[in-house]
DNA sequence: CCAAAAGTGTTACACGTACACCCATGA
DNA sequence: TCATGGGTGTACGTGTAACACTTTTGG
């Protein structure tokens, strides 16, 4: 598709000074489970950077979608489809990767740890690390981490993504516990259940979770439908 | 500095088979005048697209940033340096153009317009349009206008990037028909007044501006230090 | 019966929003 | 003197933030 191109007059003259250069994609890969934020990593085994902490990514190929690329590794290594990804930003320094010239589009998503393939993420050599124990990593992925994190935490308040790492079943403890990892703050129980409540996108099932208390705590489920005709109608989420 | 690499062991055979593209960027240039929000863009006058307008942008060199040609691109058709511009997001479907595979990250930046080089401007053949009445644009950027506007509009709220679209000394009036096209919705006087002073963040000067009425409207400057000072202490900026 | 987590209401205050009139000036 | 845009204050309702006790149940 693209070769074929070449012997075009005009274009020829116009594209074969330019440089071409590496294009890649990296994944900062969210969990969260028992209070805390993850973070999907894994130790290099070949060069560069070989037995080094770096995120999952890959070089983006001609034929395809940079978001594609995105899609395939994230597939490749935890099996899943559909999952809640969305750009971060790009990294495009000229020295950000000694080795070659390499843009790299961060993308970072949001995954339910009751759900991902546990034997592929193993073979690949990935581990979910606490966010805030994470070892060094390579090139410029710390920095994609923080400002993953910070947006994260910008668009958690205003939009409701935070749902992609519960389980499809969630106790409204769990809702908040989630938040508090977000936000790195405490939040009072009794205004957290009012506000979420009244965004009224949340149905209340009959089962309790007694996995952390004899209690138990009801659950709920998003209720997608709902979200979307409230938006179309100019409403607004919020969380804090 | 790149090629010497290529001889390196390991480095080679990772990096040989993978695809490389090229890597540009497009800079949506907005500008403020009498009311309205303006668009910089310009006529293309070689292939490809001959003849149709496009965005103002550049192929990204091996040996600079993206950013940087990003700001080099601005400075040949504005003159200005130090000019506020943030990357909006990358564009990087395999069709996107149909000559050759190329990715595209688009920035946006905001410019006075009392400030910039007009000659140049015109020497490039780029012309500022009404943001409600733009041309088609080649590609994909009428797209890249619609995030860009989207950003601006979210942005703009909670941080004071809307000051780099005015004139150093500005009036009250002024700021409010800013945040009027911005928004496309008007705004009520003595609400609007009352938030942007009580942010703290103006100063206000002995000067009038006569320009639009008899009476004359007091100027006023963005106070970088105090919002730098407010900032660290944990203060939130909002105009709505 | 006790420990541990789930669940519930009220009050004070700040903030957003709606709204109408006088002021200053040049022509 | 009048037309034009600049500038001001108040009242009301909504939303946010602070705060403590009762309920349930398994061990």
């Amino acid at each position: 598709m693209y070769e074929e191109k070449v012997g075009e007059e005009g274009l020829q003259d116009f594209y074969q000074e330019k440089d071409k250069m590496y294009v890649a994609t990296d994944c900062i890969i969210f969990g969260f489970d028992s209070g805390n934020l993850k973070l999907l990593i894994f130790k290099r085994r070949v060069e560069p950077f070989k037995g080094e902490w770096s995120l999952i990514g890959s070089f983006v190929k001609l034929q395809e979608d940079v978001s594609g690329a995105a899609k395939r590794v994230l597939e490749e290594i935890t099996g899943l489809k559909n999952v809640f990804m969305e750009e971060l930003k790009s990294y495009g320094n000229a020295n950000r990767d000694p080795g070659y010239r390499c843009v790299s589009i961060g993308q970072y998503a949001l995954i339910r740890l009751s759900e991902y393939d546990k034997e592929l993420v193993e073979e690949h050599g990935a581990v979910w690390h606490d966010i805030d124990e994470l070892p060094k990593l390579v090139l410029d992925h710390d920095q994609m981490v923080q400002d993953a994190l910070e947006k994260l935490k910008a668009k958690a308040r205003f939009q409701p993504i935070g749902f992609e790492l519960l389980p499809e079943k969630f106790t409204i403890p769990q809702l908040q516990s989630l938040y508090e990892a977000i936000y790195q703050k405490e939040l009072d129980t009794r205004n957290f259940r009012k506000k979420v409540l009244s965004n009224n996108v949340l149905i209340k099932l009959d089962e309790k979770d007694k996995s952390s208390s004899k209690r138990g705590a009801f659950l709920y489920k998003f209720d997608h439908d709902s979200y979307k005709n409230l938006t179309k109608r100019g409403y607004d989420f919020e969380i804090s």
